[in-house]
DNA sequence: TCTGGGGTCCTAGGACCC
DNA sequence: TCTGGGGTCCTAGGACCC
């Protein structure tokens, strides 16, 4: 039987939890905001035909967007990370393996499936996510991870598909990739692309047609894999356990311009705060952390200033005073006064890269930390937290939520519908 | 005329993704 | 006034080693 990796992913995915939860915004543009309510990063089709682009800030569109009466929410993650999940569970019924890719796309092995029964396997797969979670998806099947990508893309802009495309047909897929520029290839971006079409490569078919091996002059090695599955040569295998992952960021722009050292050490400590949950829920640990801030490149003829510094720590760890610790030494080591005119910080964050899982960590002959302690205390904070809600229990460091004038806008969001008790949608009937 | 040859590890920067 | 966050992978170049 032949290899088939399907690709289901959401349409316009964090807009159309929206409207699962409110049946008027059918049919109308919506747009979801990145933090902050900073950018458009997710736009329904009925706002993409209104030109909105992509990662627009608000700012510049909040007029068009109240003249024409487009529906704008902040990001609300809890929401949309929980209707992911429904709908993954949705999809391992259709196929057992599945690698969850991001938040709103999936790979699915269908190997298995005979070729000529994979269109209405995914016709059907289609139809239940839509009728089980409320969301609307597309499907490409193809024998390479990247030709599923391409036959996504054809899904979703052919609409006389039905939110469906098998490549598995050589000569099919050949037939498509002469009309489809080679930007929309999942791994060509725009650098990638500009030196494409100067070499004369415009479409995906004359990317297939590259000889690979001198490709890679221009493209590295990730580009000779590219041409490998265009042509039908698996390079990229499913990944169904999740490999280990080997960073962890915690940053955030603030909701307005801070000076003052205390807020940003403040800030700096619920990062870590942060930072320890994230640790903790994946068992890892680091025994360096990034601390960096710095002002703002849009905040032209102010004083610029970025700082980036790292603090090791005695012994691997993911114990949130420790981090704290940590990045509160990262500022005390780079603070420097302000003067009559400051530098207003716009944004903070914590970057590790050495994550070790924290029961593989080495530990020092002496002054070793005591973790049953350190686990408890964690682990009991970890636990109030996830039954009251993040920040019931915080280290005094990083301050209240309710105080926190630093943290993040979201100004517009949604209720956290199926993740919340008190904001669970109440439905009326008349008899 | 004429540089030694490999290794590893680390970092910074670029590119790309969602 | 107002411009996101969090990842991965690859390459080049320097330091260092034998």
């Amino acid at each position: 039987m032949s290899r088939a990796i399907a690709l289901i992913d959401g349409n316009s995915f964090y807009c159309s939890c929206e409207r699962v939860f409110d049946p008027k915004l059918a049919g109308v543009p919506v747009i979801v905001l990145s933090n902050n309510d900073g950018c458009a990063i997710a736009r329904t089709a009925e706002a993409k035909a209104l030109g909105i682009r992509m990662g627009e800030p608000y700012f510049k569109i909040r007029q068009l967007c109240r003249s024409k009466g487009v529906r704008v929410f902040s990001s609300n993650y809890a929401l949309y990370g929980d209707m992911s999940a429904r709908a993954n569970t949705v999809y391992r019924q259709f196929a057992p393996d599945v690698e969850i890719y991001s938040i709103d796309e999936s790979f699915l092995d269908l190997s298995d499936v005979r070729e000529r029964d994979r269109l209405a396997l995914a016709r059907d797969l289609r139809s239940t996510v839509r009728q089980w979670t409320g969301l609307p998806t597309c499907v490409g099947i193809g024998p390479t991870k990247t030709l599923a990508k391409l036959a996504n893309h054809i899904a979703k802009t052919v609409p006389e598909l039905g939110g469906v495309c098998d490549l598995s047909n050589e000569a099919e897929r050949a037939a498509w990739m002469v009309g489809i520029s080679v930007g929309e290839v999942w791994g060509i971006g725009r650098a990638s692309r500009a030196r494409l079409e100067a070499m004369g490569v415009d479409t995906v078919a004359d990317l297939r047609d590259l000889d690979p091996r001198p490709a890679r002059a221009s493209l590295t090695v990730v580009g000779e894999r590219i041409i490998h599955e265009l042509r039908g040569r698996a390079c990229l295998p499913l990944e169904i356990v999740p490999a280990r992952r080997k960073g962890c960021a915690v940053t955030r722009s603030f909701s307005s311009r801070i000076i003052e050292r205390t807020v940003l050490e403040q800030a700096v400590a619920a990062h870590a705060t942060r930072l320890g949950e994230k640790l903790r829920r994946d068992g890892l640990a680091v025994s360096a952390v990034t601390v960096f801030y710095h002002t703002s490149e849009h905040d032209r003829g102010d004083p610029m200033r970025s700082v980036s510094t790292v603090v090791h720590l005695p012994e691997a760890t993911n114990d949130s005073r420790h981090l704290i610790q940590a990045a509160l030494h990262g500022v005390a080591k780079t603070w420097k006064e302000q003067g009559p005119t400051p530098w207003r910080y716009s944004k903070a964050g914590l970057v590790t890269t050495d994550l070790v899982p924290l029961d593989e960590a080495p530990r020092p002959l002496f002054d070793a930390l005591d973790r049953e302690k350190s686990g408890a205390l964690m682990a009991a904070m970890d636990a109030c937290n996830s039954r009251f809600g993040r920040g019931a229990v915080v280290p005094a460091r990083a301050g209240l939520m309710e105080k926190r004038t630093w943290s993040t806008k979201f100004e517009m969001r949604s209720p956290r519908f199926t993740t919340r008790l008190a904001e669970v949608p109440a439905v009326s009937a008349i008899m």
